[in-house]
DNA sequence: CATGAATGAGAATTCATTCAT
DNA sequence: AATGAATGAATTCTCATTCAT
């Protein structure tokens, strides 16, 4: 019974994560979740009080996943570069094993859900502290703000800015994304960053 | 007579805009734009075909008013570094006056939305082809292609992070978006990729 | 100026009949019919009154051109037989000759549009009692109401079914609408109720 | 919960039976459907799958009933003129049963309802395949496939001919439809085809 | 006469949710 | 826990008509 009811829950999170990936939160509908989840209608209110909250618990999921990210890279024995490098690593690791959920995540992040907003925003609150506090560790003057605020996000979006054009990038640049790919990829963000912050030092 | 034609479209488009901005294509309704735009609800139909017509004027708007930007700083007299200055600081400009536009369609990018598929996939690849035709111009090497694939969308979405974020910006390190901060962001942005770029020849 | 609103207006009713005829009144839009009659959407209600003149409109044309092919054939000099064919022939050829207009009001005739309630039954009634008097000549005994009742719109319907069903009869049967074929229809027609009529004499 | 079920779909039918056949298939609303059949909107799209998918269901629960009516008929141990009459007889009872039901096919037949074209097209060559081999077992000459051609159709549309004007029927002719008036009515059709056929061989 | 814009009512459909079983 | 039916609001879109020019 337990495992039945565990069953049909996951199934749901697990649709409603591709379905709201591909189509937007607004987009997809209960009707498409519960079918792609082989759940009758009513299991979605019965489980998670409605649409809403299958994205709430999404949301909660994702973050409790992915902050440990951040927190996991500072190692006083390591070199601030290794930190960085391990952490670009790390998050190239999570979104290609969680691409449909971080993506989701990311192009929510800026609409505007009513019933999430506070929800949202305290958690991208959270995120940003632990990335600029890792930035600092690197080498950035903590005095200059603006410095930390711009490089924190954009590290970020131009590491998933691959993921989010997949498709595209594919035919324009005829990419593979296999393992040899993605290990230039980390390479080529941390030594673009890396020059680039010691560029602004 | 023409007046009124171009006022009530072009006040349906500013409120598409400004609505598929903040909530997201799916998530807002023609109503909400017919009354946000001053207009009879019929009128989306008459002058759009329907909200996906809406959707494919803007993308076409977007596009048409986007690419003049990177196709402009290709100046022969100027060094690489002043025509990548110069990008990035139009594309920061061209941001900044049309913030709501730009997220609209770097939001709806991803998603799939079938009647806009085509026309998307075709626009960002005459972009993308551009983008990396300039990086080359600025030193990159034409046959590491991975390299190019990388760094062209990256800068895009390392330039556009600022502006999803903005209303948290402004909490978690309180800045303030004026003409000064804009200017140390593009320099910054300039140093951390010029550098960075140079780091990886 | 004359001449292009005699236009007009008879481009709109050819426009409406070739519509109305192929998707039923409620099915064609007055829009629709503007496109075809390639004329201003007003114009329709300034000639018209709105869509449901047009019906009225089309009514009145129909039985001007209609009951007099009735009235034409009760020829003294000829014999009962000889103007029976005549009839049948008459009435083939004016709906060889009017087919669209003379399905629709056929299929129209039956539905609920109350605005034109009154005057389809009136019309109706008129073009019962004219073939109800020509059966009697030919025959029937007046007495008998019900042969005569049942008869008359008989042959009307037994002549038009072959143009409501031309497209499936061209496959089924494998035949050419043309002269001779018509003749054929004419000749097989007026024998079977000729016949059928003195049997039941 | 399976009557319930059966209830309100069944109720769905008989309402559009009702509806479609007096006022068209496109002359009538679905608001008005789900009124008379005491059922929510939003069932109709539920059950059928949308206003047309009444229609195609309608069609094929029709001719499921229609088609026996022909195929019943043929039976060696009777004279061809008793099948006839048997033929005709049974078709008059189904349109009295169904008469509604009847007259909706009827007058939907020639109109243009693209999602249903291919599905009206099938069945109505199923019927006259059927009808033709009947007179043809009733002493028409096979080779003339023009005069099969013309007497099926006719023959139906000639019977149905009284239900389609019945209101103006009563009117004109004063006639009262009870059980003896049917009967005249069959015979009457009977005598004048049979009669017809003879005269044509 | 003719036009394009505009209107408001109504069309069909879909939505997320709830209920009885 | 699970289901199918049901609901009512809201969705987008189309309708016939009218208006100012």
């Amino acid at each position: 019974m337990g495992e039945t009811d565990k069953d049909a829950r996951q199934r749901i999170l697990d649709a409603s994560i591709a379905l709201f990936s591909k189509k937007g939160y607004a987009g997809a509908g209960v009707r498409e979740i519960a079918a792609e989840a082989h759940v009758n209608l009513a299991m979605i209110s019965y489980y998670f009080n409605g649409k809403i909250g299958i994205l709430k618990e999404i949301i909660d999921y994702f973050f409790n996943l992915y902050l440990p990210i951040f927190k996991n890279v500072d190692d006083p024995e390591k070199s601030p570069e290794a930190c960085f490098r391990q952490l670009v690593y790390n998050l190239v690791q999570f979104i290609r094993q969680n691409t449909e959920l971080f993506l989701l995540i990311y192009n929510e992040l800026p609409l505007d859900v009513p019933e999430v907003a506070e929800l949202k925003s305290r958690r991208i609150q959270e995120l940003l502290k632990i990335v600029s506090g890792l930035l600092i560790r690197l080498g950035l003057n903590p005095e200059n703000r603006i410095q930390v605020a711009i490089i924190a996000p954009s590290l970020i979006s131009a590491t998933v800015a691959q993921f989010r054009l997949r498709p595209v990038m594919k035919q324009v640049y005829q990419i593979e994304p296999n393992d040899r790919y993605y290990e230039k990829y980390v390479d080529t963000i941390c030594t673009l960053f890396l020059n680039g912050v010691s560029g602004l030092k």
